[in-house]
DNA sequence: TTGGAATGTCAACAAGACTGACGTAAAATG
DNA sequence: CATTTTACGTCAGTCTTGTTGACATTCCAA
């Protein structure tokens, strides 16, 4: 049995409080997409081709295998979306030197000023969160973010923070 | 021009620590869904069912008009979704007595075994994250996440949390 | 040199979102 | 009481984005 004081500290880890991540994630994830919607709406794009752009902006000359690895989908579905991107030259592919069956995807010029657009929306969203939230909340979000990950993952967005 | 103190203050606000957050809700939005998403493929059900039964359970009779309002679909959407749901009787429906325009929906038995199923499965994941990133982090986190929402959903999802 | 592994492409399909048009029934309003 | 509005459902068609399966190209190693 617990005592008074453990109990006390594991509040934080009730039903009720679980359930408010959860419906919290829910609801913030709505608006954490929003604003980039309405953009790529105008473009008739979805949520696909920010994902892509948003990570060849990232890691430019990135081939798709890594790029599939990021986003976890099939190479099926990221290549429909590639293609989209290539033939409206958002996105070009240098075919690799050393391993020929390799395309490196980098932004072009237009595809940055779309992804600029793009990630300027979102971060206004983000920043004001932020700003309202303050510094110790942001340290926190950042960290349960992190521990709700696949492990996999985890790696994966540890080694974007770095690069 | 600012002085060094406040721009210390702001270092949370960088364009950096803005990317963290954006990767961050990615990757952990898909480790949010991975376990739930797993269960309900062996019933061949989809996100949108998980959502309809989260929110039926949480609201037991309500109408359809404050499901979507909730949910954030059009009702075209949610009509399809809840048909099978009640084919399959995992949802119950009531007609209203004192409007008999609306339909008033409950969980059955089955459907709330299967919505304890995918609340289990997440909250775990959830109560993990928060365990190992401490009631503080935790307190952080749901501060963030509220000052994301769009305005009219931090109100539903306030609801939810007195009710 | 040949066969397997890695990489990427094309085709077809499914889930789940959307819009538009329409029907029904009840409630609210003038 | 007639009309309008509201709530709900349905049918049809489209779009995005995920899926598998089949195939082409390239590289490398036996």
């Amino acid at each position: 049995m617990q005592n008074d004081r453990s109990r006390e500290s594991l509040l934080f880890l009730t039903d009720e409080e679980l359930r408010q991540g959860i419906e919290g994630m829910f609801f913030a994830y709505r608006g954490f997409t929003a604003d980039p919607d309405r953009i790529l709406e105008k473009y008739k794009y979805g949520r696909a081709h920010h994902r892509a752009l948003h990570f060849i902006n990232r890691v430019p000359g990135t081939n798709v295998n890594n790029l599939l690895s990021i986003l976890g989908v099939t190479k099926q579905s990221l290549n429909r979306v590639l293609r989209t991107l290539i033939e409206h030259e958002l996105v070009s592919l240098k075919i690799g030197t050393k391993d020929r069956r390799e395309r490196h995807l980098y932004l072009t010029e237009s595809g940055q000023s779309l992804e600029k657009q793009l990630s300027t929306a979102q971060s206004h969203r983000m920043r004001e969160a932020y700003r309202q939230a303050g510094p110790d909340a942001v340290a926190g979000f950042k960290l349960v973010l992190e521990a709700m990950m696949d492990p996999k993952l985890q790696v994966t967005y540890k080694k974007l923070r770095v690069s």
